[in-house]
DNA sequence: ATTAAAATACGTAGAATTGCGTATTTTTTT
DNA sequence: AAAAAAATACGCAATTCTACGTATTTTAAT
């Protein structure tokens, strides 16, 4: 049996993904919610989900959002987007979120559910419209305005030399020895830096800074 | 009538091509060729085609500089390609060049055909690995010049999947949970990974992944 | 049907990381 | 000159990771 969850707003779309896949008797539905937010408490009760059917346009939490937070925490979980928008920024956003596939709405039943199963059989899944469009945007990549730096955070030069260190995978010896230090320093350095990024290892500070252009 | 143009250097693959469209009678084979050089003699000839399907691995002309050469010269024409190749090299090659769609040769005739048809009508083509790889080259866009995969590394798709979660920065124990393990044997897999990728710590190992586009 | 490969699981031990203290010296800012 | 920020350094405890074993079960290949 396959486990679905689907996150749509709008209660009637939601109903007619839900008809498109009742055909199919190896799918099973296994809850359904209105946007990200309700997504996640409902996936900390049960993650035992194969694959999201996610919409975009989302009150609370929207599908990008979620796409992000879901696939960080639950990385196994596989991602389709089915939405009706399908303008550059929206499908840019998707791939970069993590989705595994981008559909539209419009979509046939079987061809949905054969995107269900080609996804989970470890490939992706779109429609040739929105292909065509991946494949310009390939060609042709546009700079989105990134903007998601609202938490100015500011490093100290020291601290981002370490952050720079630490990112090449070295070990605090090696980067109190190439920065001539004590580790004990460097540990210190690491500190303040998950201090202010608000993280808790080496990969989100990497992650985060990278995102923030730090490093 | 759809007028298409067959680009393949093995008369046997050619032959299990065009037995592949035979199939459908609205298809019209009007030309087919050995390698790109006198793909473009013939087009020079007769132009009135809709779409080429190309080989890549050719002599003389190779599918990747001839897709170049026609998208440039007659940019109506449609151009899938259709190659025992996966590698993403060719992919991100090919769709650089301009192509409008990447099928493997294992393709069965109703979707080459269904791909034909998505084409011409506005849209591309991919199969689900495709797909995917395109999905993740979009992500973590990969430096060619340094043609640094020498090693062919080979990981088991539990392997990818456990170096997955351990890049979005979880520990063995959400790891083992996500993925339905206990704690030693998300500790084995990893062991593995970093032996097969000749490693000693995650950082290391995400980094080289991501070199191979394995995650 | 037999072999090989992959996935599963646990134990032990040492290395490395992380969190929370404290504290001194140097540099920068006001 | 005084105050604030940054850089330096150590200790302790808990957690996490890495390396090296072994071993069983399941799946894929020949």
């Amino acid at each position: 049996m396959i486990k679905i969850a689907i996150v749509e707003d709008n209660s009637f779309l939601q109903k007619a993904v839900i008809d498109k896949l009742d055909f199919f008797d190896d799918i099973q539905i296994k809850f359904k919610v209105f946007n990200g937010l309700e997504l996640l408490e409902e996936l900390e009760k049960n993650k035992n989900i194969d694959l999201i059917i996610m919409d975009i346009e989302m009150p609370k939490m929207n599908g990008i959002e979620a796409t992000k937070v879901v696939k960080t925490k639950y990385p196994q979980i596989k991602i389709i987007m089915l939405t009706v928008f399908d303008n550059d920024e929206n499908i840019f956003n998707a791939i970069k979120a993590g989705a595994d596939g981008y559909l539209l709405k419009e979509v046939n039943p079987n061809t949905l559910y054969q995107g269900i199963i080609e996804t989970l059989n470890g490939g992706a899944t779109m429609t040739p419209s929105i292909a065509l469009k991946t494949l310009k945007l390939f060609r042709n990549p546009i700079v989105f305005e990134t903007a998601n730096n609202c938490d100015d955070v500011k490093l100290t030069s020291r601290e981002v030399e370490v952050l720079e260190q630490l990112s090449k995978g070295l070990k605090y010896n090696s980067i109190a020895d190439n920065l001539f230090l004590s580790t004990g320093t460097v540990r210190k350095h690491v500190e303040n830096i998950y201090a202010k990024l608000q993280v808790h290892n080496k990969l989100e500070a990497i992650e985060k800074a990278k995102n923030n252009n730090i490093i």
